[in-house]
DNA sequence: GCTGATTCTCAGTTTATTCTCAGGCTAATC
DNA sequence: GATTAGCCTGAGAATAAACTGAGAATCAGC
């Protein structure tokens, strides 16, 4: 399973996330785990620079609005140290803080809160992906199933070498069926990866969009989005007999 | 057969149970039991944690609502131990509690009751595969009789190869049948396991799905499912007498 | 602040599934 | 071989799940 391919590759990238709200920082590093990422987890700047120290992380989750050290500050010292490595910025929404924009430019990123955390783990792999001394693998920016792809540098979607346009929830939705090819995902798990995780609000949006998904991508035979009544949601080619 | 070697795997797996109405908690219990786990079960947050800290239990089935802690504090307070654990979040329906949503990110999984036994440990077994530290074992996904197999990830069931839709109740069904592969199950049992524990109805319900079955999975040679009349039902290769 | 795109809600429609029931069948018993 | 309890199965009503269109609310770019 494909799945399982890029669990086993990743499983030695190190993470230090860095957060004080307990909540967050449990969300992000439970998920990252389950990512299979080493991951270590601070409260505080403080707390962070000696972690560091000792893990060497490849990558880092930072929170921008922390009491005491903020994220700049601490990934100031950190880089000042001599650790290379790339950061991702977490900034709450109203702080339209325009110092996290100027700071992205390198391998570093940032995303707003509250986010999904689907949208997250792509991040942080697309940071190591550029930070990282490993050489970049072509297939890991292009997940294609059957004569479907979806590129994750360039965004972009292709059905049959056909170009076609999806909202950023469309693109996320497909990236996630795209990852489970082949096996049944529910809408509750489609929901907990694809919608921010603050999103309330009942499983019937993922209908609307696999509606939505299915008028763009899969009006023509062999179609590839099935509903699995009672249970989710499945990419599959039909004629499958093994 | 298949069934011993799952029991054989599992035999250790050590699981806690934590729910304050008695009747529940003794019915999973029993059933998880049965199913070749090591059960522990605690009626409230503070036994838990006490119970927790000398079983270090595999995996937990976790009550949302409780009086006193909640099921969230008492996996937070579990976590922040440093326990790894698997959660199994229990809801309420009409509860419609956000919260789980977004912690069912990780290896974490949540149901809301009423729900069947079986899928109980179903979603069980899929919490132990996720967060164990074994690798992934992917027949552990794939349950097999004969010539008749069942994809717990692509919720496929086929018969000789051929693919077969079955309805969520006549998959649950089946998967009971071929856990329970060569034995005598009875209508009661099918009946506790396979439909929700409130079902308020007569055994003639399992009549009439062993009979959508058959005609679905069993119209040629040879039959799987046997009647044992004044028992239950078994599922078996004709050759084998016993 | 306007405009267009996107997200989300909702309700009507369609379709699949669940469940009940009754009459027919089968196998054990006398 | 008649009787009876247990089982099978078809038909249909009740229920539940999923699809989709339309419109309101929200967001992003200008």
């Amino acid at each position: 399973m494909a799945t399982i391919t890029k669990e086993i590759k990743e499983e030695a990238k190190r993470i230090l996330i860095v957060d004080d709200e307990p909540n967050i920082n449990d969300l992000i590093s439970t998920s990252l785990k389950f990512s299979g990422f080493d991951v270590r987890s601070a409260m505080n700047g403080a707390q962070a620079l000696a972690i560091a120290e000792e893990f060497k992380p490849h990558a880092l989750v930072l929170d921008v609005m922390m009491p005491g050290m903020n994220g700049f500050e601490v990934c100031g010292k950190l880089r000042k140290d001599g650790l290379k490595v790339g950061v991702l910025f977490l900034t709450a929404k109203d702080s339209t803080d325009d110092k996290v924009t100027g700071l992205t430019i390198g391998g570093d990123d940032y995303m707003v809160k509250p986010f999904s955390l689907e949208e997250l783990i792509a991040r942080v792999r697309a940071i190591l992906r550029r930070t990282g001394d490993i050489e970049i693998d072509i297939d890991d920016e292009l997940i294609r199933f059957a004569d479907l792809e979806l590129n994750e540098a360039t965004h972009e979607v292709r059905r049959g070498g056909v170009l076609i346009e999806l909202s950023p929830t469309e693109f996320t939705l497909l990236r996630y069926l795209l990852i489970n090819a082949d096996r049944v995902v529910s809408k509750a798990q489609i929901l907990d990866h694809v919608w921010q995780y603050d999103f309330r609000g009942d499983a019937g949006i993922v209908e609307t969009y696999i509606s939505y998904l299915r008028k763009k991508i899969d009006t023509f035979e062999p179609h590839l989005i099935h509903t699995v009544r009672g249970v989710g949601y499945r990419l599959r080619l039909p004629s499958k007999v093994a």
